[in-house]
DNA sequence: ATATTTTTTTAGACAAGCCTAAATTTTATA
DNA sequence: TATAAAATTTAGGCTTGTCTAAAAAAATAT
């Protein structure tokens, strides 16, 4: 049984990690979670001694095979909260993510099954990325930030990152959602803005917005 | 900004009063939120520091205006999600009351404004109690439980007490729900059981279970 | 009216989760 | 390679919400 800043926790050393892939550092966990490097030592060992993540001193820590798993059930609720949100209360995508935050902390197998089968099994939230099944179990489609294509990329947005609301009102009226056609015309080899086309219509992107565009290879 | 434990006390507290009618004493607290009266103490100070309760040492406390507005902006979400997961989600009614106690915490008053609609403003929760609307105005109806009534009497159930799952799925069987008419043909002196008719069927009640029954005067 | 029982409050302690400041270890630089 | 800088851990402390045991107040019984 986690608590609820265990779980906190737990979600962004998975996130950090890239799925396990590299070691997260004290730092970049306390940053990411608006804390201290001090209470992030604290959490790491307690999160340690119940084996969920591995932890050398000084080198940092990864999720083990069990708390990825927990990790991801946590994601999952996360992202069918934010479905629920907009496919059935009629919140835009900028404003899912602080409510999903609390919700994905409700305890009840039940509820979450249910909840998934309400809305229709969905495999992606609201801002494209994918939802974990029942078992933790995640596709995810080969992608790329939009700031490493070359020009004259053509391809789809697959997913944007959802935590900055004012970011997500500003793709939204530029037409960048998930699902969309998009093209690279040009590349500002000084600052590594784009020129894009989206629903036929040309648009300047900074490097600070296209990173948190994913698109196809 | 209320914690989850004020929150929960304030609810407590609200109930136990009866609607503010009455004084609640530390030991009744302490046996509804299963803790024990030196920890109750501890919080109706903190409460009553808020201006969220009136607390007279050694005689009890009850809720200020302020601070019953609080309880029935919780109680307004506890009984919309409950709705919800029973309309929505289809979890039958000795099902929703735990998760509920979990959901009425989370913040969000355009959440709840929202799941208010999605819901069509509904008026009386799956337990036959009434939802506070957005001001915490609410409405009840004349009521008295069952085991109060006199041999003879005839009236329709308004609302069951929802925290017993056990007690939920007996009246289920029996039919005893909200909205279904009732008469008590007879009384039992000796422990006060109740014959009486639901849905044309004859059936037999502890006094246990009538004072659990609301029914119209 | 006094003594006993019950209820409530106070005192002191503990775990979780956070903090600041100091000590330690690693990394970078000269 | 020695020193300086940066990152991390440790030490000690704070708040919230809980507990047990002891003290105080109120209610009950004699
Ligand atoms: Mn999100
Ligand atoms: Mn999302
Ligand atoms: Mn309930
Ligand atoms: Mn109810």
């Amino acid at each position: 049984m986690l608590s609820l800043a265990e779980e906190n926790y737990l979600k962004a050393i998975y996130h950090l990690s890239d799925d396990g892939a590299k070691d997260v550092l004290t730092n970049e966990l306390a940053d990411s979670m608006n804390t201290k490097a001090a209470s992030v030592t604290d959490m790491i060992k307690k999160l340690s001694a119940k084996e969920l993540i591995t932890y050398k001193k000084y080198y940092g820590v990864n999720v083990t095979a069990k708390g990825k798993g927990r990790a991801l059930q946590v994601i999952r609720k996360h992202r069918l909260w934010e479905t629920f949100l907009v496919q059935k209360l009629n919140f835009t995508w900028d404003e899912v993510h602080e409510i999903a935050e609390q919700l994905e902390h409700i305890r009840s197998p039940r509820l979450i099954e249910k909840l998934d089968e309400f809305l229709g099994f969905p495999t992606v939230d609201p801002h494209g990325d994918p939802i974990p099944d029942g078992k933790g179990k995640i596709k995810i489609k080969p992608q790329v930030p939009l700031d490493q294509v070359t020009e004259g990329y053509k391809g789809t947005i697959i997913a944007v990152k959802d935590s900055d609301s004012n970011l997500l009102k500003y793709l939204e009226k530029i037409g960048a959602m998930p699902g969309r056609k998009i093209q690279v015309i040009g590349k500002e080899p000084y600052d590594e803005s784009l020129e894009i086309i989206l629903e036929n219509q040309k648009v300047f992107v900074s490097k600070d917005v296209s990173k948190n565009i994913l698109v196809t290879e």
